[in-house]
DNA sequence: TGCCGCCTTTGACTCAGATCAACTCCGGAC
DNA sequence: GTCCGGAGTTGATCTGAGTCAAAGGCGGCA
């Protein structure tokens, strides 16, 4: 589904791309119309800012098609992402009013938006919404200790293998394919933006992309198409246990 | 309250040091009974590890005393700290039976234990277990990402900075005094273990502790006990925004 | 009292990744 | 077509933190 269908028709629930990974997954057909109720859509072209960090946020949301970062800046303007936010990913904290961090969109994005006293007042009286709530912050938080060990103590090219698995993996799961040999991506992000996320410079990003390259285990049409000939031997260039023990 | 308190007698949860701020702090007197009916504790010696990654895990539990670490362990040694359990953190996941972190203690621990079952059922039967643990696992993701900025973007320097920061400022909570001018703790933590946290080695730690004392930054008392002569002075070595800026 | 072992400090040297700088590639506007 | 600007690549050099090595301090135990 586009951005441009929801433009033109914000769908039911029923008929949502996300109906059954968001936080909304778990409601019963009453507790879906009342979020239904109180939802809408926003629109964001990509390269927008969603919200800035310290800004007022009084809504919660949903991301429905598109991909948006978190991010943080220090004073100097050194930068670190601290999250990707795909489909279904939420954003926004319930019982805080401020943004913590910048959102941006990195493509077209659509998000479902929640008032947040509405949606406190729901997690408080009927118990779904807040139960896959904490089931999605307690996998983030896996994802962000994952990523502590990347930041701490992973080579740029470990980093960059990590990031590359990551994509893939998600990219096939979305597809319905199989993780196993060969498989193929757009890279949703800028040099620079994988070079936020993983603690880098974009040049040690570039020089590591054409590394990898030139030592076969990625392929390269244009900048943005990542092609993997044999995805185990991606993995074992990310330092993991090779048994792919993914937390879960 | 000691260690050995508790292996005397174990107390009812109205008495816990803990009762307000662990994950049973929102529990009505019945829930609180049904919690009761269902806990015990655990202690563990400084060094002892707790439950490595990969085991099977049939219990949650809350620190009651004592300080443990959650580590991450690559194939070849490398090590990432990725959280830090004080009194009342949480340790477990529900909806998970396999350990994803070694957890060690690095005191004497006494740990609040619930079996894993019963305590799930609870969490889907009455709403306050699940709201705080909620609001407890938010708080975590927020360390989680603070400190991803500290790993992919912050100096040996304001990495130590920023780590004394964080326990002086833990420290005089506890105490119930004010964050302002002159400090002092003990550190918890061995120079390794600072490292593993930091994303460092043992001796860049030893080097920047030294550089912070020549600098009056802090001062030592033998190798463990840290005087902040002025903790607004620590600050600024953080690398953080000035005004003190938390999530909050 | 003195020895042992762990924690810590400090020094010398190395190196992975940052920085600074040039250059290429590619797509869109006119 | 060609001009332009943003994205990406590559090279030269620098540097902060890692590595390897030695030695100091301190607490516990015989």
């Amino acid at each position: 589904m586009t951005q441009h269908d929801f433009k033109l028709a914000a769908p039911n629930c029923g008929d949502c791309p996300i109906r059954h990974r968001a936080v909304c997954a778990r409601t019963e057909a009453d507790e879906l119309a009342r979020l239904e109720g109180m939802k809408y859509y926003r629109s964001f072209q990509a390269g927008q800012t969603v919200v800035w960090s310290g800004d007022r946020m009084d809504f919660v949301a949903s991301v429905v098609t598109g991909i948006a970062t978190l991010t943080q800046t220090m004073e100097d303007g050194r930068r670190q992402m601290v999250g990707l936010l795909l489909p279904s990913d939420f954003v926004g904290r319930p019982g805080r009013s401020v943004a913590a961090y910048d959102v941006t969109a990195v493509t077209d994005l659509v998000m479902c938006c929640f008032r947040k006293k509405p949606f406190e007042e729901m997690m408080n009286e009927t118990p779904h919404v807040a139960q896959r709530l904490l089931e999605m912050t307690l996998d983030e938080l896996d994802a962000a200790r994952e990523w502590m060990l990347l930041l701490g103590r992973k080579t740029a090219r470990e980093r960059i293998a990590s990031l590359l698995a990551i994509i893939a993996r998600r990219d096939a799961t979305l597809k319905l394919k199989t993780v196993r040999g060969a498989m193929h991506f757009e890279l949703p992000l800028t040099r620079e933006e994988m070079a936020d996320y993983l603690g880098l410079t974009l040049e040690t990003v570039s020089r590591q992309m054409s590394a990898l390259r030139k030592d076969a285990v990625i392929d390269l049409e244009g900048k943005r198409r990542v092609m993997i000939p044999d995805f185990h031997r991606l993995l074992e260039e990310t330092g993991d246990d090779s048994d792919g023990g993914m937390v879960g």
